[in-house]
DNA sequence: CGGTTGATTGAAAACGCTTTCTATGGTAAT
DNA sequence: ATTACCATAGAAAGCGTTTTCAATCAACCG
């Protein structure tokens, strides 16, 4: 891989060897391999003119051989733009998110845009450091997991840039939102248990309060309400724990839940983590799942199937959230239309609901 | 946070406004905002050299009053560096990634690097492309967590920039190596099976293959095989199952291993996934844990603590491997000494192994 | 008091690429 | 054969920093 055009003589003449010559080929290099213009060589990987086709060729060539790989650094500056869009998640260790990200990357394979990954651990401080570290390494677009920013803020962002929001609606911003019908699925979590005669139905909840700009907890258990009361049943406080979506507060929860004393025979928790918690408290009493209990769960974690006994659970299709993500915003990117579908997530029938009659 | 310094007003007036001024403030503009040279500005920035208080100041002043931002693009170009470590993982969704990224996020905090993130879900040719994405923008330095790129690349790499590999070791190499010390945290698990009275214990590995790059499964393995050595156990080729480290292949597993008829009190799986896929199988068969077999798994992800029961494991150290390779990389950056010890994994008890005697 | 020295500062040259703007040649039209 | 027009290329001007080099100024030395 040794060039011995001039240009790269002349590094190698000023010492330069080890560093320009040796570590970075640039533009000039090959421009002067193959004879012709920066300009040229330019135009070749941008094809943003007729290049003759000779002279096309003899800049792929050199190219090829000295193994050109352009600096983000210099095209990012002259063109303004960096080709890579910003992805930010608050927990790269969910199975969520971790599926979004997979269909993002999936989204975004065949296009010219790579995904730039930062993470937010779910603490605002984070957060807001990670979308700095996006923005300022001047993403073209953005694909923001659950923000916990502002409204303000994101419409900001949106006057700059593509943007796409999954996992959060931001009020008259909806255009820009992929979510998932949360009400519907726990609508339907619910109607499931009551349609195997379950009457009792306790629910624990996710983070409920009034703050919160995520509102996936609410909308369960809105879902969760409204099909009890479509059936003439009153939901009953006393079934309805406040949980924070992690499997420990699940475990707490069952227990505040039994301690009340209210029977009932089948439990709706706001995710499967929580659910996991909720499992061990059960064990730990000697109730059964399901015999005793039917229990269903939220999000199809990987671990949820392989629960004792496997967990009943509502996936929500994070990996083609991912792809529909991307897609959205490289049509952002290229001024054309995009949509972004309200998705509805899916029922996983396992073993931890038992039908009573 | 509208200027009207010179260089402004000429922006505004050459239509620049929307582009530009209200997008992008530049040095440019401090420099004439603060009545100085863009030289002494850069001064300020980097102090990187002697320049009087009252300039200082006005400098900042300025910058704090436009919220000025350092353009990446043109301070990488400029200065060759790009203030950035590229974090390489096979998969952001699993928790020992997800904790090193943890660890990794908080060594770099208070550093002027930013982590880049890029996954390579266990796929070569993703993984490829993840480096050389990371490679692209010019990163400073590279934590690679369990890359499976061939040793000689790998040295390349170490040639032109701070490395850390976590979780391989390459040969001649080690001092850029961070690992657990996988021989000796299956010899304790092994051991503490032993010691509970257990004598025909069952091993499902992780992968094993020659090819493998990746130890781990192999070096669990030679601990398990000389505790029964130390202890005058001969291993039983009947009582070994080689398993991929999914949660499906320890479904699968137990199944070959239950249906060789070989008797076994205890078992010792390389991960706690394929455990996972264990307690199933052995749920399915109607066989207790611990009663009937006792089970100890690897790695103590978030959900083992609330498998029924409670999974007894061995935990990686993983945030306080990604802080020790942020800090080595930090080193290395500044030239300063750093070492990597190998860190020792940790026996958690719970109460999937009881003892018999 | 002229010349040194050191601390500050500005001018200007990179950094590697994109993108006008110009120039050149050839081709089609008159 | 002229003129007009395209397609193709090169020159050169940025993009926003850093960094080298040179210049200025004041205090300091003998």
């Amino acid at each position: 891989m040794q060039c011995l055009c001039e240009t790269c003589v002349a590094d190698l003449n000023t010492g330069k060897t080890m560093t320009t010559q040796q570590k970075h080929v640039t533009i000039q290099h090959i421009a002067e391999r193959a004879g012709v213009s920066i300009s040229t060589v330019s135009r070749v990987f941008n094809d943003s003119a007729g290049v003759k086709e000779s002279k096309r060729q003899a800049v792929m060539d050199a190219a090829a051989a000295l193994d050109y790989r352009p600096n983000l650094f210099a095209q990012g500056l002259a063109s303004g733009q960096s080709m890579s869009v910003g992805v930010l998640t608050q927990n790269f260790g969910s199975a969520f998110y971790d599926g979004i990200l997979r269909g993002i990357i999936a989204g975004l394979d065949n296009s010219n845009y790579a995904p730039l990954f930062a993470d937010g651990r779910w603490r605002l401080d984070i957060e807001e450091r990670a979308l700095q570290t996006l923005l300022d390494r001047r993403v073209d677009g953005l694909i923001l997991v659950g923000p916990q920013q502002s409204a303000d803020l994101l419409k900001q962002l949106a006057q700059k840039m593509p943007i796409v929001i999954i996992s959060r609606i931001v009020e008259g911003f909806e255009k820009f939102c992929l979510t998932v019908d949360n009400y519907d699925a726990g609508y339907r979590a619910t109607k499931y248990l009551l349609d195997r005669g379950h009457h009792q139905i306790a629910h624990i909840t996710g983070v409920l309060s009034e703050s919160r700009v995520l509102r996936d907890a609410a909308d369960r258990f809105a879902g969760y309400r409204d099909a009890l009361l479509d059936v003439g049943l009153e939901p009953d406080p006393d079934l309805i724990v406040e949980g924070n979506f992690r499997t420990q507060s699940g475990l707490l929860a069952i227990e505040t839940l039994l301690s009340r004393g209210r029977p009932f025979s089948a439990l709706f928790v706001a995710n499967d983590q929580m659910a996991s918690g909720v499992r061990l408290g059960l064990y730990r009493r000697g109730i059964r799942v399901p015999d005793d209990i039917a229990l269903i769960g939220f999000d199809d974690q990987p671990h949820s199937a392989y629960m004792i006994p496997p967990l009943t659970t509502i996936r929500q299709p994070a990996e083609e959230m991912g792809s529909i993500a991307a897609e959205a915003i490289l049509n952002q990117l290229d001024d054309k239309p995009f949509s972004l579908p309200t998705m509805s997530a899916e029922l996983i029938i396992r073993e931890s609901v038992k039908s009573i009659y």
